[in-house]
DNA sequence: GATAAACCTTGCCACTGTGTCAAGGTCAAG
DNA sequence: CTTGACCTTGACACAGTGGCAAGGTTTATC
């Protein structure tokens, strides 16, 4: 199967595939005489595995462990449990900080005039001189 | 003032400094005739104001956006608004995907056993193959 | 069998925003 | 005047992804 039916069956572009490859989270798959790749069912057994730990928001470090907890029959699931939960918290803090962000912008729009004139609170906050006294 | 001064003075790394200059979002300074780029408290201004907006995750082109709208005596609050409105927008839809991986991976951390047994629900969805029945 | 369309190959550039490092010039304090 | 702390530019890196270009291949159509 060349790249572009792999691309297809796992759901992962053919340009992220040869991406993967380059830095070595799947291995170089065999070549056809005239060069093409040739992936095997395996292959896109992978790429999909993959493809769901990127829409999980693995990044391709913690792939790259995943893949191999995933490969390895003597695997602790413990282990597994660990990256995930690693993940868990990394998704949090994210998720507070974006929060922190929302919530700070929303106050700030509520307080809008929203009109014509150019007083805005958004803006004089963004400018705001940071001082001693506040 | 150099730039180690005004990165110290707004809060900007003076490698960011350099890069909104790059970048056109800032225009260049002054030189010294060492060469030294040279900096007013005005400059400074805009570069807290600029580092405000990054905290609250403004990309550099919304910037660009909110800094010519700032400069702008005769400006719309409502302009202002709708940037941020827009933003905070963006702000919830990257808020409600984290959420979501976030709850996924959470249910199937809370499924697995924890041990040192191979068997893992997080890497059996991961590895689940993709079928019409379900 | 020829030709065209659709695909593959590699390689390079772009983006965001930030860090680091190097080689060389400059300034301030001792 | 020397030393150390700073400035300058330039380059490389990161994560992931998209795009383009020039060239080879395969497939389908005539």
């Amino acid at each position: 199967m060349n790249i572009g039916k792999a691309a297809e069956a796992s759901g992962v572009s053919a340009k992220m595939i040869r991406y993967y490859e380059a830095v070595d989270l799947i291995p170089a798959p065999v070549r056809t005489q005239s060069g093409y790749r040739d992936y095997s069912d395996r292959d896109v057994h992978t790429l999909r595995f993959i493809q769901r730990a990127r829409s999980l928001g693995f990044t391709v470090e913690q792939m790259r462990n995943l893949l191999s907890l995933w490969q390895d029959r003597h695997r602790a699931s413990a282990d597994v449990r660990k990256v995930a939960m690693q993940h868990i918290v990394d998704l949090e803090r994210k998720i507070d900080e974006l929060q922190q962000m929302r919530n700070t912008l929303a106050h700030l729009a509520d307080h809008c005039q929203n009109d014509g004139r150019p007083d805005c609170p958004i803006l004089e906050e963004l400018a705001r001189a940071p001082c001693a006294g506040s």
